[in-house]
DNA sequence: GCCGTTTTCGGCCCGACTGTTTTCAGTCG
């Protein structure tokens, strides 16, 4: 059976969005821009959730989401149900839908491109893009009122540079993001003006994925310019979007645009803290400064009384603190910190302000790996490693880590009987245990185990008998991945009945970019991973980040425990574990409610139990 | 249209950069 998906959070984003684009071009004066407002957040809040909208609708929850509100809630609610709101499509009849399709191009908004459709006739939606690249190569644009020659190779390159990517995801997995920015960062660093990088935005808060990656610099007012121009002289970039006093924005390849933001080192709290967000925590602290009549900018706070000071350049405004770093500027209002990875517009600055916000755990509380594969070739279901068990030994004690688990996928099953299947695993044992018994004791210990498939029907792929040769199991689904979310919730909650099964892996299914997570009753599977002592496991593999972070703070109310793994498959894949542990920090995550931050005697008779 | 620890009415974040201008509009985050 297919899954009826529906429409996905992107293009939910995309409806509101273009409804408040349409609010903007036809509403009669005066315009109502605080309702384009509301619906460019919830579009805003639609593209940045980490769960499906649609999902949240199911479980009859929309309304609790912030910045949807009763008449968004309603049409929504029509659009999952019928596949169509009458409401929104009334709206957007109003305007030419090709105004949508050149809003893509980078650099066009609304009022420009209902300008270019209205004055050249482009009410083609699918040759729009074309035609107007062919417009703008004919010379018709520049002499356009309010366009020149500038805007009309602006809007030509822009028009390149989106036909050659359109057809790539436009957000990157952390840990790419988290690469390239590192090597920009290196970069910058080489200048001797510059004291210090930090990462801004999402990056920083370590969302799961990535777009822009936006970058922070200490550096004195004299050298700016200096700096700037060494940014944009940058090895890897394929254009330079802008340049100014403050900030620069290059284009790096693939397609990845790079701000950096400069600043002195007295105002740098107040800036790191502006840009880092998100947007909704921002908005929120803003509220609840303005409450204790204070107002943040960048630059940093000042009380309300002086809100009118005509003054233009606000730097040289009286009265405005400035702050070092984001500890005292978050003290200053009475706040407890705010990790980054909180930062999220949830009920974080309550928390803070009743000092509740937990004791995040870090990569230096893990003390093991639970899910590592091999190169042992066990004739596995899906790829095998590339490095030894005692590779994988020794890699582990260079981490520091007291243990490992040798996470293999289970064997094929074509061809072989019963009997065949528990031999293979026989044999692999005493393989691990021969290695081992002729290698001296190391203080990194193993755990055998197995990553075995869940088969449609909710049994494991290998007969029950063939498990006596295992310590322990994960048990992840890998095929069939269409179920509906009452088959696909007792598939799960069979496998998981398992007497060896400790961890369920990579419980979404999820490949960013690539493939949605499949649907489960995320209660049901919380309540019983809590009465069975079963954890479920935060894969740190790049395109998985699986669990999501929501998830994880969903189950943390439940009690659930969890497992933090790297699914590496070569040694240096075990580094990765450190995005797992973002995804569990955005997660509000304390070391407690993780069962590899646990000694190897606690995990040891935790598998044994 | 959304939202609520002085609120169900009356507010709603704010600055940087660019191009086309001669003081500003549009776009972006």
């Amino acid at each position: 059976m297919t899954k009826q998906k529906g429409f996905s959070n992107k293009e939910v984003a995309e409806l509101l969005r273009n409804v408040a684009t349409t609010y903007l071009l036809q509403s009669k004066a005066p315009i109502n821009r605080f309702r384009i407002m509301a619906y460019e957040n919830a579009a805003s809040t639609a593209e940045h959730l980490t769960r499906e909208l649609k999902d949240i609708w199911e479980e009859g929850k929309l309304r609790e989401v912030p910045t949807i509100g009763e008449s968004i809630a309603a049409n929504l609610e029509e659009l999952f149900k019928t596949g169509r709101s009458s409401y929104f499509e009334k709206i957007l009849k109003r305007v030419p839908s090709s105004v949508f399709v050149l809003m893509k191009i980078p650099g066009m908004g609304p009022k420009k491109s209902y300008r270019l459709v209205k004055e050249f006739h482009l009410n083609n939606p699918n040759t729009a893009i074309a035609d107007l690249k062919k417009i703008a190569k004919a010379g018709k644009i520049a002499v356009l009122e309010n366009f020149g020659e500038k805007s009309q190779s602006d809007i030509i390159e822009s028009i390149e540079r989106y036909e050659a990517h359109k057809h790539r995801d436009d957000r990157m997995p952390l840990p790419y993001a988290h690469a390239l920015a590192e090597k920009i960062i290196r970069y910058l660093l080489e200048h001797p003006r510059v004291k210090r990088v930090d990462a801004l935005g999402s990056l920083r808060r370590k969302v799961a994925t990535v777009g822009d990656i936006d970058l922070a610099a200490v550096v004195k007012e004299k050298y700016v310019k200096e700096v700037i121009e060494y940014f944009t002289r940058y090895s890897g970039k394929i254009a330079v979007d802008n340049a100014g006093r403050k900030k620069a924005s290059i284009i790096v390849s693939p397609n990845i645009q790079v701000d950096l933001r400069l600043q002195k080192a007295a105002s740098y709290g107040s800036m790191l803290q502006y840009f880092t967000g998100s947007k909704a925590h921002n908005i929120n602290l803003r509220e609840y400064a303005l409450k204790k009549g204070l107002s943040l900018s960048e630059y940093g706070i000042r009380k309300l009384k002086d809100q009118n000071s005509k003054i233009k350049n606000i730097e040289k405004q009286k009265n405005i603190k400035t702050f070092s770093d984001e500890k005292t500027f978050y003290h200053y209002l009475g706040l407890q910190y705010i990790p980054p990875e909180l930062r999220e517009g949830t009920d974080e600055i309550i928390k803070a302000s009743k000092n509740q916000i937990p004791k995040l755990l870090s990569i230096g509380d893990v003390k093991g790996d639970l899910h590592i594969h091999s190169s042992y070739d066990l004739k596995p279901s899906h790829d095998f490693g590339q490095n030894t068990y005692l590779e994988i030994v020794k890699k582990g004690f260079s981490l520091g880590y007291k243990y490992v688990g040798f996470t293999d996928h289970n064997p094929k099953i074509t061809g072989l009987n019963s009997k065949e299947v528990v031999a293979v695993m026989k044999k692999r044992k005493d393989y691990i245990d021969k290695v081992f018994s002729t290698h001296p004791k190391r203080s990194c210990q193993y755990f055998i185990g197995l990553e075995v498939d869940i088969l449609p029907d909710g049994l494991l792929a290998l007969p029950e008998k063939a498990f006596a040769y295992v310590d322990f199991l994960i048990a992840a689904v890998h095929s069939s991945f269409g179920l509906n979310q009452k088959t696909m919730t007792k598939r799960v909650l069979r496998a998981m009945s398992y007497p060896k099964v400790k961890i369920l892996g990579h419980p979404t299914g999820r490949l960013l970019g690539k493939r949605e997570g499949y649907e489960l009753n995320w209660a049901e599977i919380f309540s019983f991973a809590v009465q069975n002592d079963i954890a479920l496991e935060i894969n740190s593999w790049p395109q998985r980040l699986d669990l999501p972070d929501a998830l994880v703070r969903e189950g943390v109310r439940y009690g659930v425990k969890y497992a933090i793994n790297s699914d590496a498959h070569r040694c240096r894949d075990m580094d990765g574990l450190y995005y797992g542990v973002s995804v569990a920090r955005r997660g509000w995550l304390e070391k407690e409610s993780v069962v590899n931050t646990w000694s190897y005697q606690k995990m040891k008779s935790w598998i044994a139990n």
